[in-house]
DNA sequence: GTGGTCTAGACCACC
DNA sequence: GTGGTCTAGACCACG
């Protein structure tokens, strides 16, 4: 009861090559966002490291590095010779995982305004401005 | 007109020596808070070099480098001899930079939620709770 | 003097699928343990490579691999046509291979208790309270 | 009051090179017994990558997934231009792990038992059998 | 000096 | 075909 993924399958992950974020994070946080929010679903098979490699035109050592983390979480399972699954994880276990990242997020935005004595009122105005930008 | 500040001058700078966060990005963005907040006047001595590292348990390189990146930006001015100072600023771009931090931060707060499909008022409702805590 | 096993002849051998454990292992293991317990006698005829991998959901390779490894350990014999069957062991020779494991296992225990510096009477607790749960 | 160790540092760390057990994994396990049972205290500062590297003649890569992997679990620290320290770890969370790979390693040599279905006084003689060899 | 990332490629094990 | 380990070396960032 594993969904096969099609030969072809492409993720929607985006590499950006002038960040200083390195290569497996940026590519370990979209993965992980994609298994967390439910576009990715439980037994799918995702590329192999080497298709996934050659796709981001990274090395395979990457891509492995991507999903030894991702396996270390929880979120993926990996069986040699069959391939990497997205792996079993408790409807709870995810709805608390997937907006972790957020909070963390929001928590460190807060903070910055804190330290230039941003006003209650002034964090909420760039909240609101950046979220019109997104959600229009 | 430079004011002195005394000689045990102390900066309200924490290091969280658990964070993954280099030092002198630590120590930086505290520091150019603390001047684009104006809560370090123009004019004003900062410690020395050797001064700084001593309170701050690190390396004088370190905070050379910090010193370095604020004067780049303008924020500092450096005398041979005499110390480093809070630069002048003009009030305009003083306030356009105060806020640089906190929009992107905000910026990719949303941005990650939007990853893991975030809704409108589901992001807002992570930005109020977080903001009930931080003012009460 | 060849008995045989009914078509449908279901060995009880459980495959666990989180196990980072190969699957050709798993199933070595268990059969071995099987033929060496007695729980299957000399001359059974075992389920052909085919039946065997449809029972455990696994590809017919890996069926294969651990029957040729069980011949080359002497505990089966293949025969061109008829199938698979148990092999003749020496009772003394059984007996030797029977525990051998076990012996293996229980060593590599105590190893790693001394790794971490269990003394002998807390090794012998660890051990006791274990066979408690299993020998109850 | 990070405790330094001398330069030439060395750990008392075997590699078993007939092993088909993997490097990476040899070195964590006895790295990690040497933290959980004391051997290694708080603060200490492990010898760098390139240098316990040389010592167990392997890649540098390799010592890195080593530490790497223990950071993860929480039992090493590492900050970047210093080096990798022990971690602060609750006294009651080490004494948990401390035996948890003993308690696995007897479980594991029960169950191997009774798949060969070894009695109760068998497994017992083997083990004080063994026991009698580990601690004369 | 330290660790952090990434590569290209080798060789092996599993299915 | 798949993943798993290991290497040697490059280049960068931090203190």
């Amino acid at each position: 009861d594993t969904k096969k993924a099609g030969e072809g399958m492409r993720l929607p992950i985006q590499i950006n090559e002038q960040s200083a974020e390195p290569l497996y994070h940026q590519i370990g946080v979209q993965l992980r966002a994609l298994i967390l929010s439910g576009q990715l679903q439980e037994g799918t098979l995702l590329p192999s490291i080497r298709e996934l490699a050659q796709m981001e035109k990274c090395s395979v050592t990457t891509v492995k590095r991507v999903y030894n983390d991702l396996e270390a979480e929880g979120l993926l399972r990996t069986r040699q010779g069959t391939g990497t699954y997205v792996a079993q994880v408790s409807e709870q276990e995810r709805d608390k995982q997937r907006l972790s990242a957020v909070v963390e997020a929001i928590e460190a935005a807060i903070e910055a305004g804190k330290r230039v004595q941003c006003s209650e009122a002034e964090l909420k105005q760039i909240f609101l401005e950046a979220m019109q930008h997104h959600y229009p």
